[in-house]
DNA sequence: TTAAAATAGTTAGCATTGCTAACTATTAAT
DNA sequence: ATTAATAGTTAGCAATGCTAACTATTTTAA
């Protein structure tokens, strides 16, 4: 479409994420999870994940995981456990509970893909979600933007 | 990458636009725009853009769209000017100030996909821009998700 | 071996964002 | 001529994403 041929990449990105987060949050609402299913599909995969982890992986701040990891802990969905090795890290494990509901979040995804990619063949389709993998780890390691600095009552620009 | 094989596809965008936008603002920092390219790329390749085509196209809801366009004018970038042949319109325009720091935005832009798309052929990431705003449009008017509606105190959920 | 630095997790708090609701002005529809 | 619809605006709130500052624990290096 020319209409979006200059368009910053990543708004062509984020203008597709809304909408599909909007309808996967309408299509699973009787779960009552809401948000953050990545995190879910990340635990389910991968034994021994550490909040430090699971916010390295998805780019999700550590502030927010812990506010996330609680919530899911208030939704009976994950529960922490102390590394008694490191006792600084707590693992977070899917409860059974989360276990009998990822079936339906995995077929709902695959339901939504299904209908993002209709008119790409299978290839089309498997090249795309390489692709922007590929994209992420092309860029993940940007510096990035200048960071507010609260407290001084003024913007203060710093790389991180 | 096999880590976010199973991954939301929203969710796989959304980890591109945060770093992407975290180098933009970062390599415009100079220009003192911040934000909201898209808006004014929009408005070069546009004439007659209004707030409501503006938000339509960007999907931006309309709200955010006049506090876009109140801080772009602060900025000396962009004019209203009333439709005179239907006064509730507003057509946006840009100021000469604009159409001097967008070449400086494009060739920003050109910088950040190059190493975006960094072992990429020509073809692939070619291939790539098409399919992300087919996958746009196969998802744009997905029913979106339980709007919260404010004055309860509850959380209310409605179909949009 | 112990003092300093680093790491995992947490809490508090604030700016920003993205939305609803309610409004004005104007135009279109019946 | 009334009613409905549309473009734009303002006010205000919840949710988000961050910083700063903290505790507890482990690693490091003098």
């Amino acid at each position: 479409m020319k209409l979006y041929k200059n368009m910053p990449l990543g708004k062509l990105c984020s203008m597709v994420t809304k909408p599909y987060f909007g309808a996967l949050t309408l299509k699973t609402e009787s779960l009552k999870i809401e948000k953050n299913f990545s995190v879910l599909i990340l635990l389910e995969e991968n034994k021994n994940c550490t909040q430090q982890y699971i916010s390295d992986i998805l780019q999700i701040d550590k502030v927010s995981v812990v506010k996330i990891i609680d919530d899911f802990t208030k939704k009976g969905l994950v529960k922490r456990t102390q590394n008694p090795k490191d006792r600084r890290e707590y693992f977070v494990e899917l409860t059974s509970k989360a276990h009998k509901v990822l079936p339906k979040i995995h077929k709902t995804i695959n339901e939504l893909n299904d209908i993002a990619f209709k008119g790409f063949t299978k290839k089309e389709r498997d090249d795309f979600s390489k692709a922007i993998v590929k994209v992420y780890h092309n860029i993940e390691h940007f510096p990035s933007s200048h960071v507010i600095v609260y407290k001084t009552k003024k913007k203060i620009s710093k790389s991180i």
